[in-house]
DNA sequence: CATATAATTTACGTTAACGTAAACGTAAAC
DNA sequence: GTTTACGTTTACGTTAACGTAAATTATATG
């Protein structure tokens, strides 16, 4: 009881256009499978979609959420391989919360901006 | 006392090339004095070019970024402008939220990914 | 069966954020 | 005084991530 979705269904979902499903495949991101020539969409296909936008959010290119979509999904038997994939997935995480602190600064000084305007407006 | 800045101190300070700076300027993100045609930068500049790179490391983008350095920066008097800036804020705030989210959850995925690695590695 | 609807491929266009190269000015150092 | 180092402007090149348009095919519906 695998469901399946169309591309304008996932499309919809996600808020994203059929040319970017199907840029999303040419770049190797999705890989539905074909029913007589139209695409076929499952769940895992909406996973990593939802894996790939929330990679954009955070400003990532699609080539390096395509890495971390590799990472998450790696079944790699060999050390040599595994060993390098910590080291990446350690590396993605410092720049990760880089971010956190890039977040929290800018939160604060939005916060201050805030403040000075609300001032700025009562005491007319 | 006001320090002040070459272009090419500024540029390794913060890890950018010039043309970088130039190209800042040329956008009306920094705005050097010249001296004698030569640039010549503040401490205002060198803020908000901190400003600027930590935008870019979450992802905004350069217009964004000068717009976030025109709220913090701005000494508006009108009430509908505050007001609207207010609005403005607050919805970039929002943005900013759900990147913490994401990265959470990112950061979850990734600590689940390296954890596997692991296990693979010590249960040979 | 004709027509409308949605899918497909192919291919050229677009924008942001610089890179890169050319051609030139200036000032210190040898 | 000329080489070296750094600055300047001008301008074309590049990459990512799609947008957009054209031409074609397949399915459904009246």
């Amino acid at each position: 009881m695998s469901i399946e979705y169309s591309i304008r269904e996932l499309a919809d979902e996600f808020g994203v256009t059929t040319r970017t499903l199907r840029f999303y495949e040419e770049k190797g991101l999705l890989s539905p499978k074909r029913h007589n020539h139209t695409r076929t969409y499952s769940n895992a296909d909406r996973t990593r979609l939802r894996l790939i936008l929330r990679g954009k959010r955070l400003g990532l290119t699609l080539e390096e959420s395509a890495s971390i979509i590799l990472m998450y999904d790696s079944k790699t038997g060999n050390t040599e391989q595994l060993e390098a994939l910590i080291t990446k997935i350690r590396g993605k995480r410092n720049q990760l919360i880089q971010q956190q602190r890039d977040l929290e600064l800018m939160l604060l000084d939005l916060k201050v901006a805030e403040d000075r305007c609300i001032q700025s407006l009562t005491k007319v």
